[in-house]
DNA sequence: CAATTCTTGACCAGGTTAGTCAGGAAATAT
DNA sequence: ATATTTCCTGACTAACCTGGTCAAGAATTG
């Protein structure tokens, strides 16, 4: 789960373009482009795997534009971010490391720290989808309550 | 709650630290840089803002290096990283944007679920101390059980 | 039908920023 | 004084973001 600005750019448009396309028409990366103050090149590279991802649907021509393959309900902000980002093949501590925690063994002291962290996020923004975001029901849901977590500072 | 690879590199330096130094002598940066193929001259500048941020002490000189400055119980890996990422003025969605969502009004509809993502991370990473890192009980403390999750695809 | 306009699709080139590393200077213990 | 180690400054690399060009498909208009 790799978590760069990039995201974050794909998301924001997914959510215009979800708030937008009120009865089912096209919106034009133009109009998106404007709002969000992202420039259009980048809009249409991001678009360009967003579309090869199936997260949405495009038409072309005049009054064309980008349609959500799915409601809004259904798109969860994690295939967003998995579809715009790398594969990043499994929580690799080092980049280009040969010998590194990728393949073999279990070198890496904090291997298992990351990999954790990553479900954590992982389940997180799997459990939020673009109509949450643009309904704003999105604050409150962290507070791990089932975690082992005893507040180390406050006693 | 940035969450780049300097703190990743961070966090490994700082569980070796943890798990070397034993009855408290100092351990030289040299040491973690071959042991955690970290180089030398990058894991120089990690320290140093581990030390301007309170979580390290240096000794200079022969025999020399760097001791925690607190026990490792009480290190948490959440201090790790905010110690050496930038202080990123609350979650700014989009990094130069003058009427953006930094301060002004509400504008970005995704401003909440940055800052509750952050939340989210920063929740889990003050869960963990260095202690648990090095004696591997991570595993297992993710699933957030408190939230409005419904299980949109299984239902 | 033919021309025009609107929009995606694919591509490359440049500028900015974060990440990473190398070298040398300052400090301290022997 | 010399060796060891931290500290500081500069340079290189890759990722991010923007800008541009050109082609392809679809609706509108004559």
């Amino acid at each position: 789960m790799k978590l760069s600005t990039k995201g974050r750019y794909a998301v924001m448009a997914m959510a215009d373009l979800a708030g937008h396309n009120i009865d089912g028409r096209a919106v034009p990366l133009a109009e998106i482009s404007s709002r969000q103050e992202i420039s259009l090149s980048y809009l249409e590279q991001l678009f360009a795997k967003l579309r090869r991802g199936g997260l949405v649907k495009s038409v072309r021509g005049p009054g064309g534009g980008y349609r959500l393959a799915r409601p809004a309900e259904e798109t969860r902000v994690a295939d967003i971010i998995l579809a715009v980002d790398e594969p990043i093949a499994a929580t690799r501590c080092r980049p280009g490391s040969t010998k590194g925690c990728t393949g073999t063994g279990a070198r890496c002291v904090t291997h298992d720290l990351w990999e954790e962290l990553g479900r954590q996020i992982h389940v997180f923004l799997s459990s939020v989808s673009l109509a949450d975001v643009i309904e704003k029901r999105v604050l409150g849901r962290a507070q791990p309550c089932g975690t082992v977590a005893e507040n180390r500072e406050a006693a």
